[in-house]
DNA sequence: CTGAGTGCAAAGCGTTTGCATGTGC
DNA sequence: GCACATGCAAACGCTTTGCACTCAG
């Protein structure tokens, strides 16, 4: 943790950024909570804790930089709001998401699914693919449960 | 052209829907520019030549209807605004979406390049899978070309 | 010391909504 | 005729920006 927050002080500070106490309480709280998937206004209250008086403005200004640097991406499930995902260190791709249409969790998936279609892309359509984004939207296993017992069954039949 | 507008018709139609001038207007710009993926505004401009005294408000109305429908799907981009694409007649699933970085320029994918991911996702993840978004961000061939000539070198030597 | 960075409030922009009016069925 | 649909303008929510002030390097 300590070791990944170091990365990127070093990495602002080669590329000529000040290194200000907003800055760094900001990646913390995206250190903390990579799990989730945080919109501006998350981070700005979770970073009023650590630092009452930082500004939203100053939480949307440092999330445009740290996605400039690609340290974090933005992502946007199409509810209106801009999400900020920390990326996984040495990561050579972006990882997925499943979105529960029912409970609106956000589950991710690290596996690289998409080397095959990206060849394809890449060979078929002679497009060259810099970046991806794969979202799949759908019921997770917990709301398969809690709504409809056969769940299960339909699950081993679907498509 | 006609054939899939009388469909859609009746879907309003079966649906207790009024069809109403503004309705028909809407969805003769979409037929008309289906290899577009329009905004909001873009289609306002455009039903504004058949129907001038027709309201953005009601161009956004009849929008989320359609995609209630499942007529047309709501997409993103990631550029701050919604865009509206014609569901094609009989595909199972949606289609995939190349954007040039470059040009902005957007090119569809029809081909199925999920059916593997979907299932896989849908038994090692328990995920009932019952939509998808797939955008690859990239270089268009027309853009290669345009400010690059050695790309297609790269192309094939690429990831 | 100096320019990059900040906080605040105002503005921007796409989208939604309230309400009086209009119109398909 | 009546409920649904529309047009207009105001409201909304997220995000960006202008500006004077601050502080990291």
């Amino acid at each position: 943790m300590e070791h990944r927050l170091d990365r990127i002080k070093k990495e602002l500070h080669t590329q000529r950024y000040k290194l200000t106490p907003q800055r760094e309480a900001t990646v913390r709280v995206l250190l903390e909570r990579e799990e989730d998937h945080l919109s501006a206004e998350d981070v700005y209250l979770l970073v009023r804790d650590k630092a009452p008086e930082i500004g939203l403005a100053t939480v949307y200004r440092t999330l445009e930089l740290l996605t400039e640097l690609e340290i974090v991406d933005k992502i946007n499930f199409g509810d209106g709001v801009s999400r900020y995902d920390l990326r996984k260190e040495g990561a050579k791709h972006f990882h997925h998401h499943l979105v529960c249409t029912e409970c609106g969790s956000v589950e991710e998936i690290e596996d690289d699914l998409l080397e095959e279609v990206e060849n394809f892309v890449q060979s078929d359509w002679g497009f060259i693919v810099k970046d991806h984004r794969l979202t799949f939207h759908g019921i997770c296993k917990k709301c398969q449960d809690r709504i409809c017992s056969n769940c299960e069954a339909k699950r081993l039949v679907a498509r």
